[in-house]
DNA sequence: ATACCGATTAACT
DNA sequence: GTTAATCGGTATA
């Protein structure tokens, strides 16, 4: 049921982030499950994607992590406020990416309640900083391998991915430009925005 | 050492 | 539609 690491070490990026619409994203944290089915989710393709932290191939301390292989969560704090949660892929040294903007609560709603301070409603989940909040994902949780989940990790705060079975067609995709990322030039332009939009 | 900026959000009008 | 909040990352000196 967790996806495996091929899943993450493939080459297309964009690919991979159509694929991860409708999957289970887990965290255990502090010895806390809890659950949201991916709704939303942007690529970045790496050196040569203006919109990428790693474009041109900048290699810092924040950055180092997107050179790891697919498959490990990059976390960044935006703003100064938001940490946002993004799954690497390809292989070491290809610093690929997919950006989590939104989450349908599946498992725990309680706790995400808790966390936010509110009751839940059809939006909490929208939103890359709203993810975080929702299954307590800290900047602090950058370098957290996706793959790895075994006893001795247990103690530790853990991120996961599942496949939930749910198909995601096609005709309930929205393909749409990325956010927030005017800068970008050209390369704003890209159709790099994967969203479900459930029928009604 | 210092300055500028951002893969955002919530609360406004 | 607009805007304040907020602070680490990055570039420049």
């Amino acid at each position: 049921m967790i996806l495996p690491r091929y899943f993450y070490t493939r080459e297309d990026v964009v690919k991979i982030a159509r694929e991860l619409l409708g999957k289970k994203l887990f965290t255990g944290i502090k010895g806390e499950t809890c659950c949201g089915i991916i709704s939303e989710t942007e690529a970045y393709e790496g050196v040569t994607d203006r919109a990428s932290h790693a474009y041109g191939g900048r290699r810092t301390a924040r950055t180092e992590i997107m050179f790891r292989q697919g498959g490990t969560a990059y976390v960044y704090l935006c703003y100064g406020i938001h940490s946002l949660f993004n799954i690497v892929t390809h292989t070491v040294d290809v610093p690929h990416a997919v950006l989590v903007r939104g989450i349908i609560p599946d498992v725990n709603k309680s706790l995400m309640e808790e966390r936010i301070g509110r009751k839940l409603t059809d939006k909490s989940g929208s939103g890359p900083g709203n993810v975080s909040k929702l299954l307590g994902i800290h900047y602090s949780h950058t370098g957290i391998d996706l793959c790895l989940i075994n006893s001795a990790a247990e103690a530790e705060d853990a991120i996961w991915l599942e496949d939930s079975g749910i198909n995601v067609p096609d005709d309930e995709v929205l393909i749409t430009t990325r956010i927030g990322i005017d800068y970008a030039g050209e390369d704003a332009k890209l159709p790099y925005r994967f969203e479900w939009r459930e029928k009604q």
